[in-house]
DNA sequence: CAAGTTTATGCAATCGTATTCAGTAAATTA
DNA sequence: TAATTTACTGAATACGATTGCATAAACTTG
């Protein structure tokens, strides 16, 4: 039937009023008459008219969508991708649907220069941050966005340069209910991986809250007992292993993410130490494969979904001008069985 | 500086050229002389020139844009990602980059009227379906796609009425193999979760697989042991409450996914079935989470990556107006602690 | 050297919607 | 009744790139 698609004017046509009222009439526009409109309406859904959206963005240059930029390293094929941030990725996209925005996808390296390139090319109205790592080069292009006047809002790191584009969840408070279980438990000489550097304030927070649980008991801090890493299963290995080597006793480990403590389990296991009796391990994310893993790993949950909305919201209320409002979730410790107490008598 | 952001037009100003001159280098056309064209390159790049994808889409009618639809529950808030599809959603954004296509991710019901929407919209040139669940509903929206002459592929169904526009894997041979190793383990009351009828192609294939094992072995199929499910966690659980209560004996499971096996795992366990002594059990997708399950999954694993290249490959063939080719990959049975040889002497 | 070809560029016409501005009929007020 | 406001509607235009067509210069070739 008939030739090209279904536009606008043809809805007009049949409608025997003008374009203009039909672009009007689909947008519920108060200007017109609600039974033009809904005439307008019905002939809109009979032919199976949808607006066209590069039209649409071209005049109103808005595009109605949100990019999530993910940075993983994209290099090689096989890179497992953080399914902390998977699970995220699909709460936000959701948590967009539901305020009728689309979402665009895309991994990144913090060292493209992806910062301006969603907004100028009219591809996203705002942008996510999540998974940036290394802070040092982030901050430069946190400046770079807000200079250019981006919407966008970042995913747990927090900092006066973001200016309260931050949806995170409370890290040092998660880490405090962390260490703070395992010292219940009896164990005393802790262990912890994460970051102890400014790079990412993430892991810098749960090593701040760490240590605060430890001051609190009166338990002096080990440099010995602390490894800087990322957020990776094999740094936890690797953190493990240097442990391991260097002949330091310690009864417990607190991994800043859940993959550093699955990587530091299954060193633990090749080695010959028992968790939880010998070693007690608590992680952080709580990912879905956190209660699948043998033992069920206890760890600090923060509420993905719950996080994904205030994102999308955030990121909403700039787009509208308003001015961005910093969100803390309440992270809550998930008891399960890769920690327990000290044997007696033992080391 | 300036007000506005920078058009081509401003690039054609510096330059000296018109404007399409500049439109014309920046897509590498042949008909732009080459000294030419690098200095168009060079003063956009100074100007932080980015092509608005709104005006360029309205003129081409092209959005250079795929869309990924995963076909989840999306009524309820909490309700969980399945993490095979959610692993595949980051894999096919990946494969997208690479051939330079933006990837739009979004959640949708069968019953919604999305068949249309994207190709109409201008908002995606194809699109990807995955985990379409009911197939009933499934092949009359399929056939109203191919009217409409989108460019689509799906993953995992086949059927003479997709023509050829799928990537999945074999799924027959999967389950013959899973099933296979069963029998080769001594197990021979060998009960299945999954699809018994046609609704869901891909259940149904992993039955038939796991009859044409039990065939050649000489063992009579029985229906007693048979679970018509979807691929859910809670459905595995359920199918094994129903196959304890019947008071069927049984060796082992085989179960048409990771879930489902997942599920009846924790079930038998508070039964308490041992598993792998009493009952082995195999699963279908080998998720992230199979690994780390206790025990862990023996499973049949699907190469997700390769398939997300598969599967872009496919959709940008149609755009690209080629002719959609069949592609079944080749599953590979992870043995892993979830089953084992059977005791001596037990029922 | 004339005629034909190639190469590189510009002009101008789209693409389909949102929106400003102006206009008209009806309703309200003075 | 005239004046003013209200409630709609339409004509015209702008958004910024892509692309068909025309053309001028440079280059071949017999």
């Amino acid at each position: 039937m008939g030739s090209g698609k279904t536009t606008s004017f043809d809805i007009a046509h049949r409608a025997g009023v003008s374009q203009a009222t039909v672009s009007r009439a689909l947008r519920d526009s108060p200007l017109v008459n609600t039974q033009t409109r809904e005439k307008i309406k019905k002939i809109a859904r009979e032919l199976n008219y949808h607006v066209d959206r590069a039209a649409a963005g071209l005049r109103s240059q808005h595009s109605h969508t949100l990019a999530i930029l993910l940075f993983e390293d994209p290099t090689s094929d096989d890179s497992q991708i953080n399914p902390f941030f998977l699970s995220m990725l699909g709460n936000i996209t959701r948590a967009a649907a539901r305020r009728n925005y689309d979402v665009l996808v895309s991994f990144q390296q913090l060292s493209d220069d992806w910062h301006l390139k969603y907004q100028l090319s009219n591809r996203a109205d705002g942008i996510i941050l999540l998974g940036y790592g290394d802070y040092s080069g982030f901050a430069d292009k946190v400046d770079k966005l807000i200079k250019a006047g981006t919407c966008f809002t970042v995913w747990g790191a927090t900092g006066p340069e973001l200016e309260d584009r931050t949806i995170g969840c409370d890290n040092v408070d998660g880490a405090f209910q962390a260490t703070s279980h395992l010292l219940r438990l009896g164990r005393r000489k802790i262990a912890f991986f994460g970051g102890t550097s400014d790079n990412c304030p993430e892991l810098k927070q749960r090593y701040d809250g760490y240590c605060k649980a430890l001051t609190e008991a009166g338990i002096n801090i080990d440099p010995g007992l602390q490894f800087d890493t990322d957020f990776q299963e094999t740094s936890g290995a690797w953190a493990t292993e240097e442990l391991l080597k260097s002949g330091k006793p310690f009864d417990a480990i607190f991994a800043a993410s859940d993959l550093l403590a699955i990587g530091a389990i299954k060193r633990l296991r090749t080695s010959g130490v028992r968790v939880p009796i010998d070693v007690s391990v608590v992680g952080f994310d709580d990912i879905p494969a956190a209660s699948y893993f043998n033992p069920s790993l206890t760890t600090v949950q923060q509420n993905t979904i719950t996080a994904s909305k205030h994102l999308v919201n955030q990121v909403i209320r700039q787009i509208k001008g308003k001015k961005p409002k910093l969100k803390l979730l309440e992270p809550i410790l998930m008891v399960r069985h890769s920690c327990g107490g000290k044997p007696r008598g033992n080391s």
